[in-house]
DNA sequence: CGGGCTATGTAAAAGTTGTTGACAAAGGTA
DNA sequence: TACCTTTGTCAACAACTTTTACATAGCCCG
């Protein structure tokens, strides 16, 4: 409950992360101004502004404000003065991006992807990522966010379950940091793209977010104050194995009915089968391929997408009853060919949430779209950033081009 | 994300919970190990304890131990310097409780329910509480518990909406605080219920609980590193209003198929009319001799046991699979006859939940009876007696029985 | 039985971090 | 030009913590 011992540079670090924010949220602002926001004295202000400051991450404008009496030096994000790197590990690709320190891609590369045995596969992954650092222009945080498939241990860095790949125990850190200079930070995938959401996309600036990602299977991320809920082993948000259908066909997790079966891209693919007579024969339908028949109208299409969106209505809107998020973003790439599943499910959840909580809640469409979860492993580097820059243990051994972080020397 | 600017006094708070947790779970123990346990210095210990011990909340037990060097001096929580009062608007009567610094119950009184007007209702209360604070030997921590029906502002101390008693917006704490001189710290009383189970009850120990309590309706109480959460305002829990059956008959909530209609004290009266072919006449029948009955072995009890059984089963299981809790408690006063609802939920449980997520957390039953919920309201208090006893903003104004409070002048 | 060893508790000094109060700087206004 | 308001910084101070040193207290062993 209370961990850890608490000295003065733990208020180092949370007045930084505060004053950070603060500009982040108010951008050109001066310091007094952010003494007021804060409630930290200017004093101190000024002390955490000439740390940051020679980071490069924040900048002085020079542009002062009228205001009554002596103008202020405005203070901005210096958005393009570092970068983030971030991969996520799809099942045909892997997708990198680079972003700058606004969420912003500035880079992004789709690699085929190469699945051989855990060591073989983050052997590749580390020598493509060793090529992108040597030959980018950009000056590069020192860390990696890696989003993988299954249940990981993030303080380890370690994938301790995957089902989708039938992985266990793959220290992925470990095997990374062989071939790069970065800290690896690990995370689920899914769950990443729900971070994508609740810091640059459709949940920003909402405190408590669900995130629900409807891909070939259906992950959730709970975002509390901001912050990703892990639960008490890594294992939250795995509402694809929540039971849909109590009386439902066999699932691979060993219950019956789960909401994955009937509702999600796998699923969808499989209904429409049903439903079409096609069967066995589903080779040329797809995800998209409905979602393009549902546009034009066609009834099958739109029955299988009512029977989704009955589905997933009924479990987002008891995921809201029981959290009282204040946004609700529904992504994934079965969402994302056109709005259609969206509003399907959004008058499930109006007619099934209670009152009180659905006024006080909003409902979006993800923002982004296949690379959700590639910029939220970025996200988790950004989230890092003073971390990064200011200490030492989380920080790398070696410099990236020369960056000029201040060695505040402490010893 | 970051509110607050944080001082040193922040830090002193901090660090002092933090001892005052590992005297409680180590409890003889010496300064020199807390030290250790907490990795503080043994300088800060020592500061901290000299703090403590005036208030009497801990004493040194001046015994010592046989260890290599010089023997320590022993300390250990002085459970009865304290009492924490706290109380629970049941629908038919009002518990009130007195428990010890340890969570243990001291005093417990019975009142039947006066409910009238909000005003009319708080003032009865306040003088209720008033006569007994006057009366009783013991020395209490300057507040109450209020365990209220309906969803709290916890901060305001405000019922923000009562469906069960039609109320909106009471300031609770407002009302009260004109009766008594105690700090009312006003709570939903099932949400209660899950904090006494999580720090005295089937829970201890456990960081992240999921508390459901089936009474004449359901709600769950989730706990995150100890803490209870409570959503974005205040509408943490809900069960009750999650969809069981879709197609099920309509609740007052605008929703079909609640999990209320089908599996709470009243639906299993409802449930055991139908089945018997009782039609209206239930009058006799209650949650208790239905439960007598099942253990007879009596077929229609059984089957109505086993059919609320698995809609709890299965709403358990996907709090589970979403939370991945640690602890998992079922209590509430329709578990509280007898032993088989309980084993059934567990046996659906255990077949809906991911292997995973079940192999990492613990099923139990309630441990405390009608009266968890009160209990929880002075867990509520005992929560803060570490503020209660050194903050003087949110203590109260007059002193109570002449406490020893160290008045420790800072100005 | 006294010296050596280990561990505990405390006191003094030093190093963080923050705030307060004073002051010069910079602009608007009478 | 005199006065007011706001901003940014400097010096002094207060609240934590840790480090270092030391007296204390029991045990073991020669």
């Amino acid at each position: 409950m209370f961990d850890k011992a608490a000295g003065p540079e733990v208020l180092k670090q949370h007045n930084r992360q505060l004053v950070m924010s603060a500009i982040e949220a108010h951008t050109p602002v001066s310091r007094a101004r952010l003494a007021r926001y804060t409630k930290l004295s200017r004093t101190s202000i000024s002390q955490i502004v000439d740390e940051l400051l020679p980071t490069g991450i924040i900048r002085e404008t020079g542009e002062s404000v009228l205001t009554g009496g002596r103008p202020g030096l405005l203070l901005e994000l210096n958005a393009d003065a570092w970068h983030a790197l971030g991969v996520e590990l799809r099942d045909t690709e892997w997708v990198v991006v680079i972003t700058n320190l606004a969420g912003k891609i500035c880079r992004q590369l789709n690699i085929p992807a190469e699945y051989k045995s855990p060591e073989d596969t983050f052997r590749t992954l580390g020598q493509k990522l060793a090529a992108i650092i040597k030959q980018t222009e950009y000056k590069l945080l020192p860390a990696v966010g890696v989003g993988v498939p299954g249940i990981v241990d993030e303080e380890a860095g370690v994938i301790i379950q995957s089902e989708d790949r039938g992985w266990v125990d793959v220290p992925v850190r470990r095997l990374l940091e062989k071939e790069i200079s970065l800290r690896a930070l690990v995370i689920n995938r899914h769950i990443a793209g729900g971070l994508a959401e609740s810091r640059y996309g459709a949940g920003a600036g909402k405190s408590h977010v669900i995130y629900v990602g409807v891909d070939t299977g259906v992950v959730a991320a709970l975002l509390i104050d901001g912050q990703l809920y892990k639960g008490h082993a890594y294992g939250s948000g795995q509402i694809g194995h929540i039971t849909a259908v109590p009386d439902g066909p066999l699932c691979s997790c060993g219950n019956r009915g789960c909401l994955e079966l009937v509702a999600s891209g796998r699923a969808l693919v499989r209904l429409y089968g049903e439903k079409a007579g096609l069967s066995g024969n589903t080779g040329s339908i797809t995800v998209e391929s409905i979602c393009q028949a549902a546009m034009r109208g066609e009834k099958i299409a739109l029955d299988c997408l009512e029977e989704m969106a009955g589905h997933l209505g009924i479990a987002i809107a008891n995921l809201i009853n029981i959290f009282n998020p204040n946004g609700v973003v529904i992504g994934g790439s079965v969402l994302q060919h056109n709005d259609l599943l969206f509003n399907m499910i959004k008058k499930v959840i109006e007619q099934r949430t209670l009152k009180y909580h659905l006024s006080r809640t909003t409902l979006s469409p993800g923002h982004f779209r296949h690379n959700a979860g590639s910029v939220g492993t970025a996200a988790l580097v950004l989230d890092h950033k003073l971390g990064l820059l200011f200490n030492h243990e989380r920080a790398v051994h070696i410099q990236i081009k020369g960056a000029p972080i201040r060695e505040k020397s402490r010893t």
